[in-house]
DNA sequence: TGTCCACTGGAAGGGAGGGCTT
DNA sequence: AAGCCCTCCCTTCCAGTGGACA
């Protein structure tokens, strides 16, 4: 039998397979569910403080603080569809708008008054080229066309602190003052408990009103949310019994993070469903519990500008050599010279120092400022996962494949 | 006790690359 | 085309520092 004959029935016989899941939607961080367990006092917490808008009253400023998958995000969301849905249905209460920004994304003061223009108008603005006040501008207008009270959700706002963030902030718990109709309230999310102390104090005074604190889910909890869930994503009897629990249990360890259990859950069928199993096991589960893990370093490597990834190199290449702990200086002469062999500008240590912080702000490495006394302050640093399959990745670059052969000189022995 | 190392990390600013306005 | 603006990535400059050593 040739080759194309072999496998002329492989798209039949793979269609034929029973799917395992009904409806994978139901696990991903974009659904939103009809009921969110276990968090019924956030949502009456929430409306009672967005209620007085409804009677033409402007809201407190909000502040919501949790951890990452407590579901901050999706009450939020579900507390101002239900206004929306509210408004609608009683024509005789006050209009309200609700706006979503996500501050990971838009993060600059530019941005985020461009994005809430264009969730109030029709205008068109550049996504760079106008001058801020221009911009601000142009959403007042948009919003105070008509009375209304507009609620703008600014999630991640942690992520603004240090940029001139704290300045759009301010802005925009200062607008009322400006606005003829219209009343503009806060809510913020953030993950960070303490980042109100960051902020400038005006921000500070005006912004922490009132808060609600998201706590993380237990086991159980999670337990609930993932029965829910796979009621809808899977088909009935593919999950053996205690793969819910122990999917909750390892995320539950993760600090509760629910976000992180429906990944779970979902990739534990993936990993299921590739191997032509008829059910999911607690094996599928651990597997995707470590395919995460992986994957989630491994694209985070391969996404990395060069500069980054022949600074990984350079610290891969020492601790390869093995001996005491690497620091700044040491990894700095690698990279340098590691440059020069491939003709790659060479950054100031300067940068590479922030470099360095980056890398470690996304777990790839660990680095801690020690003092040698005598011997100067220095980074201390060590990787945090095994090089082997890191420098696979990051040898698809093809200036740093060339590297492969590069020598440390001598040094390093002490 | 003071000195001094090898940096750290903040601040300011340059300049390239995107764009708008006139 | 000239004059602006915003953002990103970087450089330059520099004050600050924990603790070994003289």
């Amino acid at each position: 039998m040739d080759f194309k004959s072999t496998f002329s029935g492989i798209f039949e016989s793979l269609l034929d397979r029973e799917p395992m899941f009904k409806n994978k939607e139901a696990l991903r961080h974009s659904y939103t569910p009809a009921e969110l367990p276990h968090r019924e006092s956030e949502v009456e917490q929430l409306a009672a403080t967005l209620v007085p808008s409804l009677r033409g009253e402007t809201p407190s400023n909000l502040l919501i603080y949790g951890k990452s998958g407590t579901g901050k995000t999706i009450v939020s969301r579900f507390v101002c569809e239900l206004l929306r849905d509210t408004v609608k249905k009683r024509d005789y209460l006050y209009p309200v708008s609700t706006a979503y920004i996500n501050c990971e994304i838009t993060d600059t003061q530019y941005r985020i008054l461009a994005n809430l223009t264009k969730q109030f108008s029709e205008k068109k603005i550049p996504f760079t080229g106008w001058p801020t006040d221009k911009v601000y501008k142009s959403f007042l207008e948009a919003i105070d066309k008509e009375k209304q009270c507009i609620i703008v959700i600014l999630d991640e706002i942690d992520k603004l602190v240090g940029k001139q963030g704290d300045d759009i902030i301010y802005n925009l718990t200062r607008m009322n003052s400006e606005l003829e109709n219209s009343r503009v309230s806060l809510i913020g999310i953030s993950n960070d408990l303490k980042f109100v102390d960051y902020l400038d104090s005006r921000v500070q005074s005006s912004l922490g009103g009132e808060e609600i604190v998201f706590t993380p889910y237990n086991a159980r909890q999670l337990e609930d949310i993932l029965r829910q869930r796979a009621e809808i994503a899977f088909e009935p009897g593919i999950l053996d019994e205690y793969v819910i629990p122990l999917c909750a249990a390892l995320a539950a360890r993760e600090h509760g993070d629910a976000r992180r259990a429906l990944d779970l859950l979902r990739v534990s069928g993936e990993v299921a469903e590739r191997e032509n199993a008829e059910r999911v096991t607690e094996t599928h589960v651990r597997n995707a519990n470590e395919k995460i893990e992986k994957d989630n370093t491994i694209e985070a490597v391969r996404t990395l500008p060069t500069q980054s990834k022949l600074l990984l190199y350079s610290i891969i290449q020492l601790e390869e050599k093995g001996g005491k702990a690497i620091n700044t200086g040491e990894v700095y002469d690698t990279y340098k010279r590691m440059c020069k062999a491939v003709s790659l500008d060479t950054l100031t240590q300067r940068r590479v120092s922030d470099l360095i912080s980056e890398l470690d702000m996304l777990g790839i490495l660990n680095s801690r400022v020690v003092s040698k006394g005598r011997y100067g302050r220095t980074k201390e640093i060590k990787l945090d996962i095994s090089p082997v399959g890191l420098k696979t990745v990051l040898e698809e670059d093809t200036r740093i494949k060339k590297l492969v052969d590069f020598n440390l000189p001598q040094q390093r022995l002490a």
